[in-house]
DNA sequence: TTGAAAATCACCCGAAAGTATGAGCCTAAA
DNA sequence: TTTAGGCTCATACTTTCGGGTGATTTTCAA
């Protein structure tokens, strides 16, 4: 939003300097009459500032390239799985919610999606999204993945 | 060094545009005299084509900007591989082959079928063949049960 | 050597899983 | 009070999984 706004700003500024340059050649013209004897030197000011009101236009407008470093930090889980207790600061790390460990609980035990539904009294669609926002909190693709890293993690007994 | 010379390049480019430029319109001028009653127009021609060449020029010759966004992934590691002992007895209790638990194993870590194809540098429908081989074995219908059974007996680690 | 089991691969088809999007409801926090 | 997030559900679509069947090759033990 903000965006596009500034760049309108910079529309109108471009048009009105172009407008301002005008009349001042007007005026000058009008005042020495250097048409004539100073063609040269007129025209390579007019270029020498539209150049550089060009170079300054494409500094402004270009958006810069976002060049994304992933960084890979190792982390290592010394957790064995320390009775059950679903590890309270992995779970609020990863943001995952009440519905969506039980989930993945459920998921651990072999239960396929409907089968989860029916023991949560929930819809087939439910669980499917409660999976999908799982698998995209634990960054995986798969529930098999979700299952490893889950138990990895101390999530799952 | 072939930098340099490519920005020298550049304004030899530049210098004669400008000159080729100057030398079209005396051309013009001479022809058809439109100086006098053209003159917001050709002000404004002169405007575009500078203004233009002003962003093809620093488009060029400016580094690019680029933005770095430095993204920390995180990777948890289960530091001991605990060396485990695939149950010899199990396995031959429930005839399982090498090659089903070896796409067990690979199953309990995640992979999906052609993954673990790829793995084994086996066709996809071969994984398929194990798998329900072993599913029947295990006397199981999904993947995520005989995960789940292969670590209670001790097939998994 | 031969026969059974294991291993390899193919094709088809239906079921399950997963993705994308949108929407309505409820609660707790700002 | 507004808002953000969690929970619920739906539709539509793509991908993966799993079952069924059949075939060829390898291995290994009787």
């Amino acid at each position: 939003m903000g965006n596009i706004f500034s760049k309108n700003k910079l529309v109108i500024f471009y048009g009105a300097s172009l407008a301002g340059i005008m009349l001042l050649l007007k005026w000058l013209e009008l005042r020495f009459v250097i048409m004539d004897h100073s063609f040269e030197v007129y025209i390579g000011a007019i270029a020498l500032i539209f150049t550089s009101l060009g170079i300054w236009l494409a500094a402004k407008l270009t958006r810069p390239k976002i060049e994304t470093i992933i960084v890979e930090k190792e982390i290592f889980i010394t957790s064995p799985p320390t009775g059950n207790a679903p590890d309270e600061k992995t779970l609020s790390k990863f943001n995952i919610s009440k519905r969506e460990l039980e989930v993945l609980k459920l998921m651990s035990e072999g239960l396929n999606n409907q089968e989860i539904a029916g023991r949560l009294f929930l819809s087939l669609n439910t669980i499917k999204t409660h999976s999908s926002n799982l698998f995209e909190k634990l960054d995986v693709k798969r529930r098999t993945q979700a299952i490893e890293k889950g138990k990895r993690l101390g999530l799952l007994a």
